[in-house]
DNA sequence: ATATTATGATAGTAATACTATTATTTTTGC
DNA sequence: GCAAAAATAATAGTATTACTATCATAATAT
């Protein structure tokens, strides 16, 4: 009897609710990144889906429309139709990824009261491996978590982002650093640099999965130790106190 | 005569035997890079020169080497008798200004014996502001530390690193990181992360001064606040000591 | 003074990053 | 089931990029 409730409870908190959860979400996604909203068509959809293919595929700047317009059968100017250049398919899929890392953060926290515990959760979610795709959706969150990796720096390095800054293309990740910064400061109000941990946290975890892949001489990242402990380990050291104590 | 000799004592130290001495340098950079050495020629020096002009200017991404070669007066075809492309290029510059880094940090390290103090120096030399260009060289290290704060991660966010890190391409930058590795191990030889902190300062002070230029709502740092405070605090909380102490 | 080397000028190619126009499907509303 | 509307595909065209190749000329070294 206890095993079959302990199966339901690993059932629940593993999968079912959590993913259901995120099949029936729509990405509050800013307007402007698109043409034409990917989600509202088939083709939409299989540019996405296929795109994230593609970039994961050759790298983002090797990627072109003409390539993924053979890779999916379709005509160049179709994808046009949806995405005004490359670029904003990046801030797309970003925001994309963004929001979709905030609904784990907000569903995997909201219910936790304990500010240590809180943060310990947020900082685990933010800096987690994304392992399985369980997704149902024509987005595959594993492949488009490596392209954060690898890309995400090149969308807001360039020398328009103070323009985009203000369209609001960033808007999603910097309310993911304003959450933390916020969860920082309510472990502890008299540390003075909450915001800058926090942004420190969330690119430095990208930073430490490319290490771990391509310079694994300039991390302590491996099979073994995930960039999960190092910044859990991290922040609570520079807060002076424990996950749990 | 107390004051002449703090005079003289603040000339040596901020100035003069530093500067004579960066001045006598050449930087050991991967003779890969480049096709024929800029240092070797007046227009080599001039490509550098005004490329690190033009790539702060217009953007990594804007830059081309036929826009260099109009404002240097020069035809196209000379400036790829240097550099093969741009993106050599840009792993050209950045190891030029990991490599003057370097030499910053050992001149003002090596001679400290005290290793917590030293440690507190390295990062002030790594996270500090590059303000004023003493140099007489063509190298304006002002600009070039703006180019590498917003571009050199893509000289390693591409489908070619692994190949590229296998020709030593990012050698002076690893060691680098290596160093001030070794200097986190010395004061705290049981903290378990020093590669990953090592790296993580290096590339988060980047992004700080980066932040506080375009996303002033993610940092603490600003006009009164530097990341190189923000760092040294974070390093000495994180290994449970002070700088002094 | 001449041979060598460096640089400049010109031309050319394939690919990129689009825009515009027109044709053909597909969808939908009645 | 049909016409109108919308979506997609096909084609063509432009300016720029990222080169390579060849040849001419200028600087320098012996």
């Amino acid at each position: 009897m206890i095993v079959i409730l302990l199966f339901l409870q690993f059932l629940i908190s593993k999968s079912s609710i959590m993913d259901r959860l995120m099949q029936s979400i729509k990405m509050d996604i800013n307007e402007k990144l698109y043409v034409k909203d990917p989600e509202s068509s088939t083709l939409g959809k299989k540019i996405v889906e296929q795109g994230i293919l593609l970039i994961y595929e050759i790298g983002f700047e090797c990627f072109t429309f003409k390539k993924l317009g053979t890779k999916i059968g379709s005509n160049e100017s179709s994808i046009y139709r949806y995405f005004e250049n490359k670029h904003k398919m990046l801030l797309y899929l970003a925001s994309w990824y963004w929001g979709w890392t905030e609904y784990k953060l907000v569903f995997a926290t909201h219910s936790i009261s304990d500010s240590k515990e809180k943060l310990n959760k947020a900082v685990e979610i933010l800096a987690q491996t994304v392992k399985e795709d369980k997704s149902f959706t024509h987005v595959n969150e594993v492949l488009l978590n490596k392209i954060v990796i690898s890309e995400y720096s090149k969308s807001y390095l360039t020398k328009e982002v103070d323009n985009e800054n203000k369209e609001g293309y960033f808007t999603i990740y910097k309310r993911l650093v304003d959450r933390l910064s916020e969860m920082i400061a309510a472990v502890d109000p008299k540390y003075p640099y909450p915001l800058s941990l926090a942004s420190m946290v969330m690119e430095g975890t990208l930073h430490q999965f490319f290490l771990k892949e391509h310079f694994p001489a300039l991390t302590n990242c491996n099979d073994k130790v995930t960039p999960a402990e190092y910044f859990v380990d991290l922040i609570f050291r520079t807060l002076k106190t424990k996950p749990n104590g």
